[in-house]
DNA sequence: TTCGGCATAATTGTTGACAATCCTGTTGCC
DNA sequence: GGCAACAGGATTGTCAACAATTATGCCGAA
């Protein structure tokens, strides 16, 4: 319990400037389309460009920023197609997932999810759109962890990444944000009845809602880009 | 068509560089616990240091090597353990592409995958690992991707890397070579005869050989590592 | 006005030198 | 002989200057 965390090494400050950009993009704070620059970045977070300069080649191998080279990085606005894909990959993913969630040893689990959820639901309760963002992950992350095989796990959370950009529509929103609020509380009430088909219906379900907002907000979008020709 | 294609930025040189670094582990020209010198495979590989600490760190992130922060890296040697996850995600993902690739105008990928496999079959024959390899690569990219999901596409890539390590037993192996030919051809005909179910059944059961192989050779190693204590 | 070319500024890409860290073999002391 | 402290060398990590590229604004000519 020494308090001597400090030097952190470049690996965990890259860590950690893409985590803060992946935020604020969720968040809505930086908006499709803006450009990120390295050095305006670096100052404002305080590292070296180089740090920035990885952070963002790694959000651009999430899928989240765009890069072309000589020319910069900027915030990727993503295809309504593409999203529509990845949420099926999604779906088959945690479907796969929440089959394989023991049901019989289960206490540590709902101890762990209900104290997130504690966390997640006073988020909600106040708006902090942030901290219902960090709760909403730690949620799914400590669910899906249950499944007992990392590697799942982390396409899971890969695939996830891929559409955050596609969340500031209903990171913010009051609805959404009870709504998944709900969700999860149904999720945890399925598991101590140890009902699988329940929890899997659940999970399911519960990608529905934000895909379907983004699409219904940017498809007239494309739409009519696509016709313009553009 | 200009032949100007001269002047690769860095970020295509790292890739060329894991890629090679990749192959010579699945070939086992790399065997597991070497040390990966950055400064040596600079001078090997013709570029820089720094493209190879990138390339080092795709590595990484891909599961192929291990580092540590200070020390280096090495050439991981993959737990059967995690072997068996992730032939687990594998054979859900394979199984999920394969039931949704288009049995109905299939002319142009048959031509395709027979043209990669004539290659492939090629490199069985005349016992070039390397170019075995290759075609082999080519033809699931090119099988899967027909799936017409990218994002699938992608993470089937993604966890076919992570076991590419476990595979220099089976990848100079003239019977399991020709053993994979022969599947290959059988998902043609599978494909030509518009028989999904059999498509599927081959593509679950082309997995096994090679994860049977490393896990016969290496578990007991690693059993009595474990019992050994250390 | 509008277009093409040119100078300048803004930004990214590359490099080599330097600093920090860790392993190894050796010395000197108990 | 065994062990701790200590140099020396090998390797990785950090940085800031420099080079290369692209965007921008300006000017003059048709």
């Amino acid at each position: 319990m020494t308090v001597v965390a400090l030097k952190a090494q470049t690996a965990e400050r890259v860590r950690g400037v893409a985590a803060m950009l992946e935020e604020e993009i969720v968040l809505g704070w930086l908006m499709p389309r803006e450009r990120l620059i390295e050095e305006e970045l670096a100052e404002r977070l305080a590292v070296k460009r180089h740090v920035v300069r990885e952070a963002l080649a790694e959000l651009e191998r999430v899928g989240l920023v765009e890069r072309v080279p000589n020319r910069g990085a900027f915030v990727k606005l993503l295809d309504p197609v593409e999203v529509r894909q990845i949420y099926l990959v999604r779906e088959a993913l945690e479907t796969l997932a929440a089959e394989q969630i023991s049901l019989s040893a289960p206490d540590e689990l709902l101890l762990r999810l209900e104290e997130i959820q504690g966390a997640h639901s006073a988020a909600v309760a106040s708006g902090d759109a942030r901290a219902a963002f960090r709760a909403n992950m730690a949620f799914h992350e400590a669910l899906f962890a249950a499944c007992g095989n990392p590697h799942l796990v982390e396409l899971i959370q890969t695939m996830a990444q891929k559409v955050h950009g596609a969340r500031s529509i209903t990171a913010a929103s009051a609805e959404h944000l009870s709504r998944a609020r709900d969700e999860h509380f149904g999720m945890i009430e399925a598991i101590k009845a140890g009902d699988r088909d329940q929890l899997v219906a659940l999970c399911r379900q519960h990608l529905g809602p934000s895909r379907d907002a983004y699409i219904a907000a940017v498809e007239p979008r494309f739409v009519r880009a696509k016709s313009t020709g553009a």
